[in-house]
DNA sequence: CATATTGTTCATTTTTTATTGAACAAATTG
DNA sequence: CAATTTGTTCAATAAAAAATGAACAATATG
């Protein structure tokens, strides 16, 4: 008796999860990874693999792929439940915590590349070659200097790691 | 005879339009808009839609809709050439500004149709009904305001809308 | 005003990206 | 240690996005 029970959500649960769909797709993410996030922030407990294949309708493949991206840039908790083998996790909802994450697994990386590229480019045409471009090309050096510099300010301003901002003295 | 002369680059203008391309699709756009960015900010001149369907070796539909977007977001400004009836471009090379522009024609109606969506959500169900996620609820929606004042703050980061900085009085 | 030039639009095609699900590996259980 | 549970991987498929180019509108030219 494989209890396959058909998900339904209210209609409630379906907007919320619709919001972050749309969210995911403003930034360039698959919308399945909107739905997971969605389906665990609208969620009371934790849910495992299972939970989010049944309840989205999705596969398996598509289901492991989100969770690991969520969790690689911080929007998914894993919690301890005892008595179950599986994983279980729970949105994050501290916006600071995940723009950082994003940023370090998405964005920084991207910089970084650029910022070689550039350099590779510098070093592999002598001066006289780039210089009708000098200036532009200085230019857009300082494009990723600039954007360098201002991730940690954007991360400040989002707002403290821990949403209730106690101070525990148990920095980690 | 008509001249279809095949567009031949240096070697520097590849690698540079190569590296728009790559910044390109790092934000979500179509490489044909990096190449055609990298394009206008190799040359010296300014340059008319032809030039480009003819040096990018792309199609005119790409090459129009690509212009308009670039031209959408202040990335490329419109110069005049006399005795030529084509509309020239020429690359904006300041951050700020292109950074503004994105924001605001890509960016901002994002967040407001978030917010929006948000809005909607909290008058279509009864407060108990939300009760369980009030406070989840309220965290997202300070986001978006988070979101909206960070903005301004990141565009003056970036730096002055003029180049030079200079002090005309004819701010516009 | 007939013709040529310039640029846009949008249905079709191509390319890219996301999703699926079967096969697999790893860990757990009895 | 065989059977089961859990999660990952990845080739195949489906879906979405980008590029093409012919048809079109708008403007200029002679």
């Amino acid at each position: 008796m494989t209890n396959e029970a058909q998900a339904v959500f209210t209609d409630l649960e379906r907007e919320l999860i619709s919001f972050f769909v749309n969210a995911a797709q403003a930034i360039g993410l698959p919308r399945s990874y909107g739905e997971i996030y969605g389906l665990f922030f609208a969620s009371d407990n934790p849910l495992a693999l299972d939970d989010v294949i049944e309840k989205l309708q999705i596969s398996k493949g598509s289901a492991s792929q989100g969770i690991r991206f969520l969790k690689s840039i911080n929007a998914l908790n894993t919690t301890y439940l005892p008595g179950d083998r599986r994983d279980h996790y729970t949105a994050e909802t501290s916006l600071r915590v995940i723009a950082d994450g994003f940023i370090k697994e998405r964005f920084k990386p991207q910089l970084k590349d650029g910022t070689e590229r550039l350099k590779s480019l510098k070093n592999q045409y002598t001066s006289s070659e780039l210089a009708p471009l000098k200036s532009k090309l200085e230019n857009i050096e300082a494009w990723g200097k600039k954007a360098d510099l201002l991730l940690p300010i954007v991360s400040k301003f989002l707002g403290p790691k821990d949403s209730k901002s106690k101070k525990t003295g148990l920095a980690i």
